[in-house]
DNA sequence: GCCAATCATGAATATTCTTGATGCATGGAC
DNA sequence: GTCCATGCATCAAGAATATTCATGATTGGC
């Protein structure tokens, strides 16, 4: 079965061969004894590619699961007798900063030296989809006031507030506190329309009845840091984030946004990981 | 895990080697090997009994999905093909009359003689709940007019009303059609109260505002026709039902009460050998 | 204290998987 | 069109794994 992932993964026997660490023949043996069982061919081989059959496609997901479960079963053990072992995988907001990450990722290391941890930056939705389904662990995510996040697990992590975030040279980056109404001409830069950082600050413009014009929707926090540095765009961002910014002037704003950012994890069936992370998580929040 | 799953359900090396055709040693070495690999005990031998260690208890339920995956995915694939194969779980609720369940189950062995058919008895929300929880793969149940069941697959098989069965000596016998109110003083045999044929009487009496005493619960079929060819108690069985009753008088009620008859199965995943049932049975219904 | 049942152990055997060498088909370069 | 590079299949041999057989050790019940 791994095989059969890894060819359908790779398209080729040879790369998946590789990447088992066996040589090519091997995989053809045991993908031919395979079919030879099942009556049935997994994979249409012409010389240049090899792609699934119907047979294939029905096959690869439930050979994807057992494999996960026998991989689970092996860290459930491990747990059970102290040692957490596995992967975790990890999703974070781009702009956490309830916690300094690398830190913890440090320190998750340190106390579990067996456990493989994968990270990855995605939004909040995607994150909550995919602890639900099971292919996220842990989620950092960022929350506006009042939203609330249902079957998942949660720990509450941090409180922050929006901040106007703008070049030094920027004429209002003098004021000691800015209200929306006095952004509202300027060029913003903000998150992709879909996410969860968006939609706090659309919702923090609206709730105060404000027309702005978002210039620069980004994906990437170091090109939305270039664009308010050189003047080009100014943006609302978490104040604590945009504090740890070299080259901005962060200005409370006069309406108050608060923000939420927290920690969610599967809530029926956290793996040995996950459960362990938290813990972590915990302790090293409340010394 | 084959293993690790048959000594924990047999409790005993000894048998669990018997059920999967090999000699005891050969599990006492593979779980020794399995067991260095992992490096935790997950059995505690006592020369009387083998019980599981925490970390085995962690570990069965995974082997047990990793060795499920394995089977469907095996099924999937032969269902790819054509095949239907594996094992179909029924549950029944003991009053079906939509279908000839004997004849469908011939049909579907011959159809599909690979096919291992596992029929029980089932009261209505149990089934609900194992089709959900994907350890049930189809459910004949039985709901009252207006009753919905969310969260699987469905089809309506049948429409029927609930009537009055007496012994053939009731002196209510005679009648063409009896009201709820005329039931009120004999002595009924039901179904227990948690089981939806209950509830189905249960609401039709409070709907006539009529109360009547419930003097017998009984779980098998069998004792309540036995109760009632004797004069012992009457009942309110599905018209359908009770038709086909030895021994019996069934009297239409002048209250209508309307059941439903009705075929459940898993709404994102049913198994290949569900998926080829509901075909089945639908063709069996409408040739 | 002995018996019966049960699991563990070790060596021998059987089975399964992998390797390495080679063959065959195919798409691309010239 | 020929040649070459790439990629999967095949075969026999060897390596690794699983099972068996014979036997030992433990223990609960009589």
């Amino acid at each position: 079965m791994r095989y059969v992932v890894g060819i359908a993964e790779t398209g080729s026997f040879t790369r998946a061969a590789a990447r088992n660490f066996v040589v090519q023949s091997a995989l053809s043996h045991q993908i031919a004894a395979l079919e030879r069982e099942l009556g049935v061919q997994l994979f249409v081989r012409s010389s240049r590619q090899v792609r699934l059959t119907e047979a294939g496609e029905a096959f690869l997901p439930h050979a994807r699961a057992a494999l996960d479960a026998a991989d689970r079963a092996r860290d459930e053990a491990a747990a059970a007798q102290g040692t957490v072992r596995g992967t975790l995988r990890i999703g974070v907001i781009p702009t956490v900063t309830a916690v300094d990450l690398p830190a913890v990722l440090r320190a998750c290391r340190t106390r579990f030296p067996e456990l493989l941890l994968a990270a990855r930056v995605a939004n909040s939705e995607e994150m909550i989809a995919e602890v639900r389904a099971g292919t996220l662990d842990i989620g950092f995510l960022g929350l506006l006031d009042g939203t609330r996040v249902e079957g998942v697990a949660q720990r509450a992590l941090t409180r922050d507030t929006l901040a106007a975030t703008l070049a030094p040279e920027h004429p209002l980056a003098t004021r000691d506190r800015l209200s929306l109404a006095d952004l509202a001409e300027e060029p913003f830069a903000d998150f992709p329309r879909t996410s969860a950082g968006r939609k706090q600050s659309d919702a923090a413009f609206a709730r105060a009845g404000v027309e702005r014009q978002v210039a620069y929707e980004l994906g990437s926090m170091d090109l939305t840091r270039e664009l308010i540095v050189s003047g080009l765009a100014v943006a609302l961002l978490p104040s604590r984030y945009a504090a740890a910014m070299p080259g901005v002037v962060v200005v409370p704003l006069i309406e108050e946004t608060v923000r939420h950012e927290i920690l969610i994890w599967d809530r029926l069936h956290p793996s040995p990981a996950a459960r362990a992370f938290t813990e972590l998580v915990a302790e090293l929040l409340t010394p």
